[in-house]
DNA sequence: TATTTAGTTTGTTTAAACAACCAACTATTC
DNA sequence: GAATAGTTGGTTGTTTAAACAAACTAAATA
């Protein structure tokens, strides 16, 4: 976190350790499983006796199961080690535009049950209170009596330590209470908030598959009705002092340009984002927004793949613009890996090739070349699977590093 | 470091909290000197025999030296510990356009002597053979007998693993294996290479004095010939998958702008860096550039000082710039604090406001009014104390902390 | 001399590494 | 097809490193 506290220098213990350890080996479960011990001893580097050890606290507080599984190899089968799914569950939720999107979540990240709820309203309490509602449901249909905590995301500036809504554009938030307003509905379980970028930066580096999980370091794009990014370094997702980092949808791209919902003109996020897709697709189309029901990202996707040679066109406009803006993320950041998300990875083909060419248009010694734009690998929507990893990294704090 | 490199799961022992809490001590030396074993023990939380154990080890190894200064308060005296200057030292250079500033210090990042050079040509051959030359000039005149270490700062993108310089296109280089280059010249000391921004943002982590010891994150904005930033997250410089990290430089902030050396136009560099400043200043009081002597960045700043309306006008506008370009590095990475370097801090009184000023312009909700823009503390150039750093950082490279 | 603060010594605890061992399987040999 | 060698997985007991706690020594002031 590019916090502002006070940098503090605190010495190690040998608990300290134990927790590194720990997390190690449960990270490498979530990433490999099914694993024994004798492999995450060869990967680790740990002493096997040091992962049996590890590994018998962890079965013993239900976080692990162990499966025989037959194998042809020689010598003594191995016990494959997995993550407990059934044990422990937690909630997640996704507040957006006229939509609150819930989900009831296990250990492995597996989406066990799911709800979504249309607000009449944008009050803040209607999304609490039917956030609320929601999950209780899914519970008793689920058969679940307990959640281990609750995730939250928003697009926008959120306060996670505060539980605070600075500003959430989409919404027409500004400094809301949520925290306040969960406690009125729900005393017993923790809620956590987060921005929806952030939260899906954390998601992909917890439960991303594939090739991402050969990165420490990569920044995801959110691409929603806004644009948002998340920052992870050194596999730790940044927020910034003011909860802000990662703000690169409100870099400027293009002067005097588009206006934005921030306030200020020509910011990435009025040209790639999906609201900015919908815009000029309505545009070129000239229908007037909202002119009989309003036409969604989805729709321009659809129309896209029914070969619409005008929703073709400006979806790779979006995917040009989208490359214009990485551009900046790779002068700032220089990652090796930029992930992307949202609605438009259902048109991977087209935009891929658009977003190099928007990167190449604003070159920088030709780096742009060197990173790897992937596709969110998440197959669930990364903002609910990181609304739930905001819950499952709290149930797991016990064994949080504090150096 | 933002690096490609697998995403390593490698356990922890005790060798690593050791190696934690030795760290810690030796940082806490560095920047409160002098402290007591107990106030250490305070400080860090770590019992008064461990830090009676490592103080002991470090003292053995001559990293440190007590001392017994009088005090007035009850109880035995504290015997003061410091780090041990006289001992160990590095040499340091940075090679700028036309110039090579090379200096020797100690590990309590004091410069104890400094040498200029001004090279014919830009050869790389001429500058390696002509710092070394300088050094050892100054390792005689000072009676140093062995250096632990050398740093070399460059503007550009340098490779600091295979010691290769990518591009520095202030000295016109491209592709130079500095490295083996120095292996003609000096075999016995190691050489390590860097950055200037980022060896600059270094030097301001580890000897930088006053309200920047409280943050642990903070961007380095280093005003040169050119423009570049060092980001430092958690008390690490970031360096990029290609050592790139930290190029805002090359941030578009006026569409159509200024060109600029990278092939771009209107780059941030092209309008706050010195280069910048003469070049308006030159055109304002219609100077055809080189018709006479050519003039410099201090040559504007002295005429500021000496009231030259259209240097001070000058100077105003490169801050108001740098304050525009400063909201795209909030936008990012939203820091806590932001650091500025380079010849413009000697018309700080003048540059402050501006900046504030041009931030303002690039409003984002506000938060620019939260980020701390402080002058660098570092009294000698940062870009100097920042190339002996990285030598500095290698003599303490027993002590480093590897998960 | 009592009190206070600084620093050391001694014994305890934690946890990892190491080495030896047991467990469970396959392959080979007679 | 039974005995045995070989291979891989996992546990047990011992050693080592380092932090911590508490008792102790050192050196000052009131």
């Amino acid at each position: 976190m590019l916090s502002n506290k006070k940098n503090k220098i605190i010495g190690g213990n040998s608990k300290l350790v134990r927790n590194i350890n720990r997390a190690a080996i449960l990270n490498l479960i979530r990433e490999r499983q099914p694993i024994s011990r004798v492999n995450i001893s060869k990967i680790t580097k740990l002493n096997k006796s040091t992962v049996s050890s590890i590994v018998s606290e962890l079965l013993e507080n239900e976080y692990l199961v162990e499966e025989l599984v037959a194998d042809s190899n020689v010598g003594r089968i191995p016990l494959q080690l997995r993550l407990n799914a059934g044990r422990y569950h937690v909630g997640a939720a996704n507040f957006d535009t006229r939509i609150i999107r819930v989900a009831i979540v296990d250990i492995g990240g597996k989406v066990v049950g799911r709800e979504e709820y249309y607000p009449v309203s944008n009050s803040p309490e209607e999304y609490v209170s039917m956030s609320i509602k929601c999950l209780n449901k899914l519970k008793d249909k689920l058969g679940i009596t307990d959640l281990e905590g609750i995730g939250i995301t928003i697009a926008g500036l959120i306060d996670p330590n505060d539980g605070y809504v600075i500003v959430a554009p989409n919404l027409g938030w500004k400094n809301v209470k949520l925290c306040d307003l969960f406690r009125k509905y729900e005393t017993q379980t923790s809620v956590r908030f987060e921005n929806d970028a952030e939260a899906s930066a954390l998601a992909e580096l917890w439960y991303g598959k594939g090739i991402i999980n050969n990165f420490s370091n990569f920044v995801f794009v959110s691409v929603g009705a806004g644009l948002g990014t998340g920052i992870v370094i050194n596999r730790k997702v940044i927020e910034g002092a003011s909860y802000a980092a990662g703000e690169f949808g409100h870099m400027n791209i293009f002067e005097k340009g588009e206006p934005c919902v921030c306030g200020n003109t020509g910011c990435w996020e009025a040209y790639a984002s999906d609201r900015a897709t919908v815009k000029r697709y309505l545009k070129r189309k000239k229908i007037k927004p909202y002119e009989s029901s309003p036409v969604m990202v989805w729709d321009v996707i659809k129309a896209a793949q029914n070969k619409d040679k005008v929703a073709v066109d400006v979806l790779k406009e979006t995917g040009k613009y989208l490359g214009m803006g990485i551009s900046n993320v790779i002068r700032a950041l220089d990652p090796p890996a930029i992930v992307i998300g949202g609605h438009i990875l259902q048109v991977w083909d087209i935009v891929f090739k658009e977003i190099l060419d928007g990167l190449s248009q604003r070159s920088f010694f030709g780096l742009e070349k060197s990173v790897k734009i992937i596709p969110s690998s998440l197959t669930e929507r990364p903002r609910l699977i990181g609304a739930a990893t905001l819950a499952l990294e709290q149930l797991f704090n016990d064994y949080k590093i504090t150096i």
